[in-house]
DNA sequence: AGATATTTGTTCGTATGTATC
DNA sequence: GGATACATACGAACAAATATC
């Protein structure tokens, strides 16, 4: 759990731990990233300001997403079209 | 665009717009009008700000709002309720 | 095919805090 | 004090895509 500062939003504070995760390799290129529904539960926060952090981090190009399925660490490279299963 | 003017306040200048516009029959009766969303972007407000337009033309009887759905130019006749789709 | 659960996308409703005029 | 305007943050509801059973 994060204990928030009262100085950066909170929105802002949850994309930074996960920037770090990512940073880390806790959270490999490829692989989910928590949902919006456990970003809820892990930081106490309300879900549109889960959605918020996503967006962020998918704007700065960290991850993609895919509707229905979730969230996935953007390749090393960068802009690389995600893998869809077609099948 | 709008070029925002010094001596009224942005909420009634946007306000009237929509009011225009729906006048001129941009908007018709039962279809939807911007969001809070779409108007944030379209006027470079913010989303307080379009609330406070929406809630103004909602009072005046121009539109009606479905939460979750948007909001929608009222019928002519002025105050019945919406019609809302069953099926 | 159908039902259900999960997940993201989007909408409005509300409250609070800050700053400015 | 009041009105305007911004950002943050909560809640609630509806919608659509995906996956599983």
């Amino acid at each position: 759990m994060i204990e928030f500062r009262e100085d950066q939003p909170k929105w802002q504070q949850v994309a930074q731990a996960i920037r770090e995760r990512i940073a880390a390799g806790a959270y490999r290129p490829g692989s989910r990233v928590p949902s919006e529904n456990d970003l809820m539960q892990e930081f106490g926060i309300a879900r549109m300001t889960a959605h918020k952090v996503m967006r962020a981090l998918r704007e700065e190009g960290a991850i993609y997403t895919v509707r229905g399925m979730g969230s996935f660490v953007s390749p090393p490279g960068g802009t690389e079209p995600p893998v869809v299963h077609t099948s």
